[in-house]
DNA sequence: CTAACATCTGAATAGTTGCTCATATATTCA
DNA sequence: TGAATATATGAGCAACTATTCAGATGTTAG
């Protein structure tokens, strides 16, 4: 192992605390399951659990799961609705990335960031 | 299992093809490792594999093998100089996505986005 | 041609993660 | 109070992934 060269002037990159930040809020949007959740719950607004689990197209006890890891890292909000938990989205930056991506990646009409 | 009774009118999600479209970017971008490398291209130009692993400041077989799975994903291109190969990254959206959150998460000077 | 260098590649491994199943908790209704 | 509903929670498991190590490939210099 010699030293490496370094050829282009100082490129510095960000230390593993500022990576570990960054690449957070990608892995949450990396499972397509859990996309599908924040997806449905941009779109279509507050919503109980197994509306959420009907719009996404995955398992009530799965969506349960994904929905308290969500909440848990702030990207959605619970609140109790007689039997119901009715979960919204509380993170505007995830809604922002999840705009940006459904814009450039589905060339559709977006959710959240246009208009 | 009851059938859900859907209270908001008509949220449509997205089907698994597409999340499975939408999330692929987004693991990309997902781990640490491979984050600070595609973040020591945005920010430093192309460099070689060996740079990239310093400026990243990860192993160089690792730096490699995240550099393959960049390339088959379209997000880096490669050159050969001499006995070097050089990287360069070949997607705005990625760059754009990495600007938006860095934006966003670090709350610094940001790379590729901005100007 | 040989040695040194830069990178690639495959196998093995360890860590992570998402799902399912079973069960627990909480709420409403009769 | 007891049954039904809605969701949460924990354990277990299967699948995926990133790293390391060893060796292969391609390139340049002598």
């Amino acid at each position: 192992m010699t030293e490496p060269h370094l050829h282009s002037p100082l490129p510095r990159g960000i230390d593993a605390d500022d990576a570990a930040r960054l690449s957070a809020p990608f892995s949450l949007l990396a499972d397509p399951s859990r996309l599908r959740i924040v997806y449905a719950l941009v779109e279509g607004g507050p919503m109980c659990v197994s509306d959420v689990a009907a719009t996404a197209g995955t398992g009530e006890s799965a969506t349960s799961h994904q929905l308290a890891k969500l909440r848990a890292a702030g990207v959605v909000r619970s609140e109790r609705r007689g039997r119901e938990i009715w979960y919204q989205v509380a993170d505007a930056h995830i809604r922002l990335l999840l705009g940006v991506a459904a814009e450039h990646y589905l060339a559709e009409n977006t959710p959240g960031a246009a208009s």
